[in-house]
DNA sequence: TATTTACCCTATAAAAAACATAGGGAATAT
DNA sequence: ATATTCCCTATGTTTTTTATAGGGTAAATA
C-alpha cells in the first residue's frame, strides 16, 4: 500500500492540476480541501518542489504551481519519490538495490527472478498512468 | 516492498517445493538454510499452513510438507496472505476495502479510478506468477 | 507408558517506520 | 513596515514490523 504521504502528493497534484488557470495554490487550500494537517502536506509540498514538479512563491499572492505538464508526471515518479522502491524486494530494486541477507546467491535464487520480472510489468503500468489519467477521472 | 515475513513465506514454501519427495521438512532445517529465526519462521509456517499450503505432522519425525501443487500457489495468495492488500489504497482494494478519509466523494475521485485500474493489471501479473515459476528458476 | 521430538498457540518486547507537530527563518506584495 | 506565505530542521507520537519467550499438545519410539 502507498504511505499516506504519497496519498496526500497524489491528492495535491490533483488539485494543482485542476487549477493550473490561476497562478498559485495555497498549501492551506489544499489541506481544507481534503482535511489534511498543514504542516504535514507543506512537508510534501517541499519535496515536489524540490524534485521538479511544482514551482512557488512567496510572500502575499504566493503559494505553489504546477511546472510539469499532467502527461510527463507518470506515477512511478511521485511513488518512488515519497514511497521508495517500487520493487516487491530489495534484491530487485533499481534505484534502491540492496542484498537480502538471507540469499546465499542471488544468481540462483528463484525469488530473485520472478521478482525481477514482476518488477518490469508492473513497472510498464506505473509509468504509463499519469497525472493527466488522474485528472480525467475526476 | 513486501515484508520480510512474505520473504521468508516465499523462502519456505520454495524450500518445501524442492523437498517433495522427503516426507517432511523441519522448521529448523528452513531457518537454517536461510538464516532466519527459528521462532519467526515457525509463526510464518503456521500461517501457511491455516491456510492450507502447508500439512504438518507432530512428534519424531514430524515437520512440514506442501500439500498445494507449486502451479496452484500464486504470489498473489501468499502476498495477501501475510502482507494484507495488494492494491495501493485501501479504497481500492477487493479484499481489504476501507474508504479513504480525505477523499469526499469516491465516485468522482480520479486518483480511485485510475488506481483500480492498477490494482487490475498488478493483479494479473501477481495472480499468473506461482511457486512453480520460482522453482523453475533456482 | 515414559520420554523425546517437534509442531501449536498466545503474549510480550524491541526496533523501525510512518505520521504528525513545532517554531523560527526568509522572501515578497502591499 | 508589516502581514503573508513558503522554507527548513528538529523533535515527538503512534503504528507496524520484527523478533522472542515459554509453556501446551500430539505423535513416534522404545
Amino acid at each position: 500500500m502507498l504511505s499516506k504521504k504519497t496519498k496526500y502528493a497524489l491528492h495535491a497534484l490533483t488539485y494543482l492540476g485542476k487549477h493550473r488557470e490561476n497562478k498559485t495554490v495555497l498549501i492551506q487550500d489544499i489541506a481544507e480541501e481534503h482535511g489534511i494537517s498543514h504542516k504535514f502536506l507543506e512537508n510534501i509540498l517541499l519535496e515536489l518542489r524540490k524534485a521538479g514538479y511544482l514551482g512557488s512563491k512567496k510572500g502575499k499572492g504566493g503559494g505553489y504551481y504546477l511546472i510539469k505538464e499532467p502527461k510527463d508526471i507518470p506515477l512511478s515518479r511521485v511513488i518512488r519519490l515519497l514511497d521508495g522502491p517500487i520493487a516487491l524486494l530489495p534484491c530487485v530494486s533499481l534505484n534502491y538495490y540492496e542484498p537480502c541477507a538471507e540469499c546465499k546467491d542471488e544468481s540462483h535464487c528463484g525469488i530473485n527472478k520472478v521478482m525481477a520480472q514482476v518488477r518490469d510489468e508492473t513497472l510498464k503500468i506505473l509509468e504509463n498512468k499519469t497525472l493527466q489519467d488522474i485528472l480525467e477521472g475526476e
